[in-house]
DNA sequence: TATAGCGATGCGTTTTTTGCACCAGCCGTT
DNA sequence: AACGGCTGGTGCAAAAAACGCATCGCTATA
């Protein structure tokens, strides 16, 4: 790293206390790495070495710039691990972080029709809980996300967003699936298993829930939607999805696979949004652009009165 | 500054996104320019840009390392300004934070002793509470720091230290004067006076406090010694300070301007311990280590017996 | 007093950087 | 289809910067 040798031969006569053996080490004259030192101590201001007869020794400034040498080439290292990271990604490489709801039908569908056509665009899907995600954005770590509230950062562009309301999800021989729509005091004392608290939609039932002084009898409380979802058939108990993460023939009331979706009341339970985007000021990459694009008219065809951006 | 010209240069184009148009800001021709971007991207191993036919565009590898040039951008400003803050500095300056107890009488004491025998030798004397003070060493922002316990940092390196013990001090007219000791439940609903929960006096009482479930009539709060110590002859209150914080008449018991101390039992309120010294792995100026060495023998001579290391 | 080690400096040499002229490719216009 | 205008990239010679050698002045030590 060219433009840090200056900065690497302070460094070194600082921990040397003399500029000869610095020289040494760093296997140049001494004259040459005396000249580099007084040549930034010029562009500094004021000297960063007291001179003793015995050899050299930094002054304040000199430990408060060496201070930042050190601090720099350690962050400069990580940049440059983090860049070594990414010798993978090839032009034509979308990186997705979304949560739960969106990986179980909503995304496969969306990145199986965008494939269809671009069969060299690559994908990286993770999981992750909303402020992740942005952490995520944020380091650049990810292209996209797609984030069911809440949305934490000013950072997070949103692109499109849907609205979606919660449906309890139950085997279609549930008592409760006769109801057209459910209330939430019809699930007291109703064994329920629910996503963590970390999850958009178990942020919103906690809402509800404060609302009308009302618990849930949970008896399950897991971060896995597969173990839910596969959970439902083995004991009669409820659970809680978005639209997006139900076949659509679910959301219309139809049983599906012996599971059965129902609304619950508005008024219960508040809509939450669905958030697409991406990092505030940031020009994603082509592909991840193109892709972004197929995702926005997926969402516009599925909730077509929704507040796309 | 010169080692930075080539970031520089990577940020100018990034904004530009074009070299010809960057190098025109720059004023250099597009070819040093464009040079300078190659070398770069091959020392980092990878390209930073995407090269269209309309300019240049920064890649994932290259939003990441143009985060990192800014971001180390401001960090050498921040440094830059304060190192330019330090120029005033001449060698043979002493830069101190301490408590209120050790600047009434101790620190003048010993800082008018020094100054007798190095006249060109100037002080900055900084009042401040233990956590203050540590994190002023850590950030070079001061050279030795004098802080009655608690110490919580062990970037802290002490290099002396006495043991004090909390005395009561009155008006030489109060009804506590006549006693040979305090103890706690003495002073159980007389008016007290105390410094604020930051200082370590006060914490030490409120150990005591706890311990003996006695709580007292706090009447003034104040983080003021001066005004502690005035006060005392304006009303009949009690107020609390360390040995090194009083004339060493008055630790002797004899009034002093009308005031007088009186020892509180240890086993009432414990001992507290004065630390001085200062960043731990810091070689110190000159001036400031010469200045330490007469602290710690200031500090022999008034307390012999304690444990100076 | 002699000596050995330190940082600083003048000067000639080597290495790096720069600027000029020019190439190849892309895009919109003619 | 041809053109002109734009882009980034490259060969080569000149300018600039960095370097190494020899040497100076200074200080602490023996």
């Amino acid at each position: 790293m060219r433009f840090m040798t200056s900065l690497r031969f302070i460094d070194a006569v600082a921990r040397e206390k003399s500029i000869r053996k610095a020289a040494e080490k760093l296997a140049i004259t001494s004259t040459a790495l005396n000249r580099r030192i007084l040549q930034i101590e010029e562009e500094i201001g004021q000297p960063l070495f007291e001179r003793l007869s015995s050899g050299v020794r930094l002054n304040t400034a000199g430990e408060l710039f060496v201070q930042h040498i050190r601090a720099q080439q350690a962050e400069l290292a990580r940049v440059q691990s983090q860049i070594a990271d990414l010798s993978g990604i090839r032009r034509g490489h979308v990186r997705v972080a979304c949560g739960a709801e969106t990986l179980r039908y909503f995304l496969p569908d969306v990145i199986a029709g965008y494939r269809a056509q671009h069969d060299a665009v690559t994908f990286d899907i993770k999981r992750q809980y909303g402020d992740a995600a942005e952490a995520a954005l944020g380091s650049l770590e990810t292209d996209l996300a797609l984030i069911f509230d809440p949305i934490r950062s000013s950072d997070f562009q949103t692109m499109a967003a849907a609205r979606q309301s919660v449906y309890c999800c139950m085997s279609e021989t549930h008592e409760l699936a006769k109801l057209e729509q459910i209330r939430l005091h019809h699930c007291i004392d109703v064994p329920a298993i629910l996503p963590t608290a970390l999850s958009g939609i178990r942020q919103l039932l906690n809402v509800g829930l404060m609302r009308r002084n009302i618990k849930f009898s949970t008896v399950i409380e897991t971060d896995s939607q597969e173990f839910i979802h596969n959970y439902l058939l083995s004991e009669q108990v409820i659970s809680f999805q978005i639209p997006i993460g139900m076949p659509q023939e679910m959301v219309k009331g139809r049983p599906v696979n012996g599971m059965v979706a129902r609304p619950i009341d508005i008024t219960d339970v508040p809509e939450g949004t669905l958030h697409i985007g991406h990092l505030r000021g940031r020009v994603l990459p082509v592909a991840a652009a193109k892709f972004l694009d197929s995702i926005v008219a997926a969402l516009g065809s599925r909730f077509p009165n929704e507040l796309n951006q």
